[in-house]
This record gives structure tokens, C-alpha cells and sequence, in this order.
DNA sequence: TAAAAATACTCCATAGGTATTTTAT
DNA sequence: ATAAAATACCTATGGAGTATTTTTA
């Protein structure tokens, strides 16, 4: 189970939508879909039920739910601990940073602003996307 | 942050060694100092203090440690709770059960008799080790 | 019938392996 | 000198995408 997959899992809860919830995680319906999937395949349990117009936790799904929720929050704390003392975080998001804080933590910011980064900042600017540059790269524009 | 990195990452703290770490969790050295650098730089800290002879945890790596034996200890709730009234884990592990319990619990066990499992069950057999075959497929042989 | 989820592919990042080098006692 | 960690390189799985099909209210 990859944390990741988590936080789509809790979005997915929350907006009782596979399509809503692609959106607000910058990612495509599909992969989220197969992201939830592969969730049920490795663990063996139905997550959600659903039809195209309906959506609801099943019993191992809230199960699951309150888990993630409790590894999300405290993801959020090991983060926020580490960076105590750091003089970092005074405003919502800062950028240029020396790479003190976890790219999975800026990630998430940068898709707030509908802007995909790869997980390896070294591999920015390969591949399909190289019109695009890198999320900083733009905002520094 | 990936889930079984924080597994590797609570083993080399144990045993305080990349090598004894890796011997117990059934993969590489080279494979296990990879994936503590990729923490490493996700998370923007060094959790390690080492040199060939020497091998301790930083502060930082002490505060991921405390979280991530939080979140192990989770996990194991999780799917302890999940297989609750499914009159599973009568024996310490069972085999050739449908795909109730999710592979990364099975492949947990399955490494402790030194069977490496792809975690895709769909792929055993193909790639390199088709001579060997499943798991499950010598247990029973 | 229309909106939402699932499926079918393609591609590349990453996690794993083996072989080798570096480093510190 | 030797034992342990790091590095280099290769392969293949998995997770991301787009395009399309299926499903149900």
C-alpha cells in the first residue's frame, strides 16, 4: 500500500467521486481509478460501492478510511516536526528553497495550482513535457 | 514517502547495519542504501549518521523514527482489523487462500522464508526467475 | 442518453538486481 | 587489509497519461 494512494483514497471518500476527485488530485479519472483498484486488489477488500451514479464506502472501506486518515495526519505531523526550527512554512508555500521539505510535500502544493511535477526533480524537463518546463521554473517566469 | 520504505527504514535502525538489514529483509545492500537516500533526499534530513564502521540514528532520524513505527504498527491494526471474522490467521501463515489478505502482508511472511515474490501476483513466472516459479507453487512441490 | 467509472493501450520513473569501488578502522 | 556502505549500470514493474468503452439512473 503506497501512501499515496491514501490520500486519493480519502479524496475519493470525501467528494463521493472517482471524476471530482481526479480533479481536485490533478490526476486523471483513470489512474485514480486504478490507483483505488489496485488498493482493493492488494488488500483483498471491496472499498467502495459503486455504480456510475452512486458511491459509498463499504464497512472495510471506513475501516480503511479511519487508518489513512490517521496516517495522513500524522505524515503531516512528522513533516511539520521535522521542519521545526528550520525557519521555514511562514508563508502557505515557498519555493526556491534549498530541498529541505519532501517533494511529496511540495507536490501537493504545486497541484493546488494545477501544475504536475515529477517525483524526481532531476528528470524535470524530460520526457513528453519538456514545453513546460518545471512548476518553479514557470512560476519564476 | 513509500510504506515499505519506512519497514526498511525501522530495520536498519534495529539492527544499527545496511548489511544485517538487508540480509533480513531479503534484499540487496546496494538495493537498501538506495532506498534509505531516496528518504533521505524526499524528506530533506540524513536519518543516518555513518561511516563503514559505525552506524547511528540522527535526531532527525530518530522523529521519523517514532512516526514510522506509529504507522507500521498501524498498518498491522489495519489489516488485522480488516480480516477480523474471516477466520483467517489461524496458523502463523496460510496458503492457497483466495486474494483476501493483500500481497504486501503475504510477501512479509513468504521474505522471512527467503522467497522473493514479485508483488504483482499476475507476473510470477515471467522475468528472470521463471525457473523458480511462485511461493506457493514450491511450498506445495 | 448522458455522465461517471472501467478498460485498453503507451511510456517512463523507480525499485530491484549484480558487479564494483570507495572508505574507515 | 577488510568489512561495510556507496556507486554504476541494467531490467522490469507499476503508475501516469490519452483514448475509448461500458454502465446505470
Amino acid at each position: 500500500m503506497e501512501y499515496i494512494q491514501l490520500r486519493y483514497f480519502a479524496e475519493v471518500a470525501r467528494l463521493q467521486s472517482f471524476s471530482k476527485a481526479a480533479e481536485t488530485l490533478h490526476i486523471s479519472q483513470p489512474s485514480l481509478s486504478r490507483a483505488i483498484k489496485g488498493m482493493e486488489d492488494e488488500l483483498g477488500v471491496v472499498l467502495f460501492d459503486r455504480t456510475t451514479r452512486y458511491l459509498r464506502l463499504t464497512d472495510d472501506g471506513e475501516i480503511v478510511l479511519r487508518h489513512a486518515a490517521a496516517a495522513l495526519s500524522m505524515s503531516r505531523d512528522l513533516l511539520s516536526t521535522l521542519n521545526e526550527g528550520r525557519e521555514l512554512q511562514r508563508g502557505e508555500l515557498l519555493l526556491g528553497l534549498p530541498p529541505v521539505i519532501g517533494a511529496s510535500f511540495f507536490c501537493g502544493d504545486y497541484r493546488r495550482l494545477s501544475v504536475r511535477i515529477p517525483r524526481n526533480p532531476a528528470a524535470a524537463g524530460r520526457g513528453r513535457r519538456q514545453d513546460r518546463g518545471t512548476a518553479a521554473e514557470r512560476i519564476q517566469a
